[in-house]
RNA sequence: GCGCUCUUAGCUCAGCUGGAUAGAGCAUCGGUUUUCUAAACCGAGGGUCGGAGGUUCGAAUCCUCCAGAGCGCGCCA
């Protein structure tokens, strides 16, 4: 339980017991009253907005209901040694030395536990997804890394999570694949040229597979691509799919489960979803409207199996047969989707690139179908990553080869400035990636700023002879902070908030936001003994005061609980 | 034509289950080092929260309309 929970009960339970004091008509909306982190100005550890709710149902004046509630806190409330009514009726609440003292020592207990919620929930979570038609780009990079940190995130909140990725390894982007393959092994034995078609790949990474191919099968017999095309297709898979997982390794991205669409076509598992659907009526024979946006050729009215996904909140019903009676790649999602369900996880989430942000509502609406609206398929758009070198922006586009890939990245920049700064920004609005800033040493850059802070800590500790592994509690009946050091209290009490609001609404920016205030906190800390000397930490070799020791524990414990779900590394030295 | 996302300081962005004087970083200008990492710190200026209405004690936050930017809108995957 976090501090802003525990004194919430406080206030809660003093209101049911106390309201013959109080003499309230209406006791209502309890689960309304917050206790957050007043702004930075009013130098109070809480505050709470219960005046301004309690003064609503019972139509009294915020402010006058304030003071009544002010006395009472004081009165009632041991763990509240000063309390003041501010703005339209906001309390202020600074805790006892006691209550400050309860609190950090049980942080400095719960050590990398401190911040979990213990929430306990399955999730799945899918992502990356990419299609293996060949390596990973830029973009991708930012949905892997947002999947793999919530997850970390979610399991630290104690939560279980399965990492899954669907490999589209069907249909004519697959055939085309192939094919492009199949030609550059022509290119490569028979010096035939690599013919310019426009369903074929021209990407060289196609080569690499080729060759890679042949090596390991010297007599393969070429001369007909029908004929091997299964062979080929297993081959080419097996190599692209290590080159992605390859990638995904250098970013520090394992999945637990790979699940591939052919097993779903051949296990026929896409009839068996239809039927099902077909059963509640939701999958039906028909003709659907030609297509709203640009003309397409393609489309042609035929009648075909259509699951009516308008009944779920989508703009129009879907085709799951395409002309020739077979299943469109939505059908097939759907059948995968109805594995997940019958796998039985209580959430499913799809991390997606802007791209696909039309095919949500369909697959939202499918998981609706057919779990009879008990799980909630929950789909997160990671928008684009422009990239930037040299002031140039890149241009990425898979089908003419010339993408930026994931491999052009790791091999000018580390993991863990990608990850950290992938991460520094909303997943929805896109992201500005400058190769030459995430490289820089400096405060500029925020992955090196939180690194900086937890090495400072470091070589504090080193410079007493001692470690975080030995434990400290603080014992003295009397202990007293400064304003800096009340500061940081205040924003490490603030850690199981953002892991709850980071949790609850997938907000994964908000850990390395946080973790850059914490920096920049304990930086100045740090800094202040430069300007007074009475700020120093260490004299004669030793710890000026036991607080100094507590407060750059907590601040360390933090980050690396912290950096532990993003998964970025903290070196010791800098 | 439709859907999703975005519009907050010169630039890049936080803040959105309605609350206190709207916050950071960069850039600009000015300071700080005989002492635990100056790879850092401190200070200053800078805002009609895209526009117009509405809801209410209170709106950057919720609702409606409008404008601009991005992504998408096949029976491709």
């Amino acid at each position: 339980m976090n501090i802003f929970e525990h004194h919430l009960k406080e206030i809660q339970n003093l209101i049911l017991t106390k309201n013959d004091i109080l003499k309230l008509e209406k006791i209502e909306n309890l689960d309304k009253i917050n206790l957050e982190v007043p702004p930075e100005q009013f130098n109070f550890d809480l505050s709470c907005n219960i005046a301004m709710i309690l003064g609503k149902s019972n139509k009294l004046n915020p402010k006058k209901l304030a003071e009544k509630l002010r006395e009472l806190f004081l009165d009632q409330i041991k763990n509240f040694s000063n309390v003041e009514v501010a703005g339209p009726g906001f309390l202020n609440i600074k805790l006892s030395k006691s209550a400050l003292k309860e609190n950090i020592n049980s942080i400095l207990k719960n050590n990398e536990n401190y911040g979990s919620n213990k929430t306990n929930e399955t999730y799945n979570i899918e992502f990356v997804s990419a299609n293996p038609t060949g390596p990973m780009h830029v973009g991708h990079c930012r949905g892997a890394i947002y999947g793999d940190v919530l997850a970390n995130l979610l399991t630290f909140n104690g939560n279980k999570v399965v990492k899954e990725y669907y490999i589209n390894d069907y249909g004519s982007q697959i055939k085309n694949f192939v094919e492009s393959v199949y030609f550059r092994i022509l290119e490569i034995k028979f010096k035939k040229p690599f013919p310019k078609k426009d369903n074929l790949y021209p990407g060289l990474y196609i080569k690499d597979i080729a060759v890679k191919i042949l090596n390991k099968n010297d007599n393969l017999d070429i001369k007909d691509f029908e004929k091997n095309f299964e062979y080929l297709k297993k081959k080419s898979l097996e190599e692209s799919m290590q080159l992605i997982k390859n990638d995904l390794k250098l970013l520090g991205i394992k999945h637990d489960n790979f699940f591939s669409e052919t097993e779903i076509v051949n296990k026929d598992l896409v009839s068996k979803a239809i039927n099902n659907l077909k059963k509640k009526k939701y999958v039906e024979k028909g003709f659907l409207q030609p297509p709203k946006g640009e003309k397409n050729d393609n489309w042609k009215k035929v009648e075909r199996l259509i699951f009516k996904s308008t009944l779920f909140g989508d703009d129009s019903d879907r085709a799951l047969q395409k002309n020739d009676g077979s299943w469109t790649y939505f059908a097939n999602d759907v059948a995968y989707h109805m594995d997940k369900v019958n796998r039985g996880y209580n959430n499913l989430v799809n991390i997606l690139g802007a791209d696909h942000t039309g095919y949500i509502k369909r697959i939202t609406a499918a998981v609706s179908a057919l779990s009879e609206k008990k799980i909630k398929l929950n789909c997160k758009v990671c928008q684009l990553v422009k990239l930037f070198k040299n002031g140039e922006p890149f241009k990425m586009s898979k089908r003419a080869g010339d993408f930026i890939s994931a491999q052009d990245l790791l091999s000018e920049v580390d993991k863990d400035p990608i990850r950290f700064m992938m991460l520094n920004r909303s997943n929805d609005v896109e992201i500005d990636f400058d190769f030459d800033k995430v490289k820089e040493k400096t405060k500029d850059n925020p992955v090196f700023y939180v690194q900086y802070a937890y090495a400072r800590i470091n070589s504090l500790l080193g410079a007493l002879n001692t470690s975080l592994v030995k434990k400290i509690e603080i014992n003295e009946i009397d202990f007293n902070l400064n304003e800096m050091e009340e500061k940081i209290i205040r924003k490490v009490f603030e850690w199981p908030k953002i892991i709850e609001s980071a949790s609850r609404k997938f907000d994964l920016h908000k850990i390395p936001f946080y973790l850059y205030e914490l920096s920049t906190l304990f930086h100045a800390y740090w800094s202040k003994g430069n300007e007074d000397k009475r700020y120093k930490f260490i004299e004669n070799q030793k710890i000026k005061r036991k607080e100094i020791l507590a407060i750059i524990n907590l601040v360390a414990i933090v980050i690396k609980n912290g950096m532990r779900i993003l998964d970025v590394s903290l070196p010791k030295k800098m």
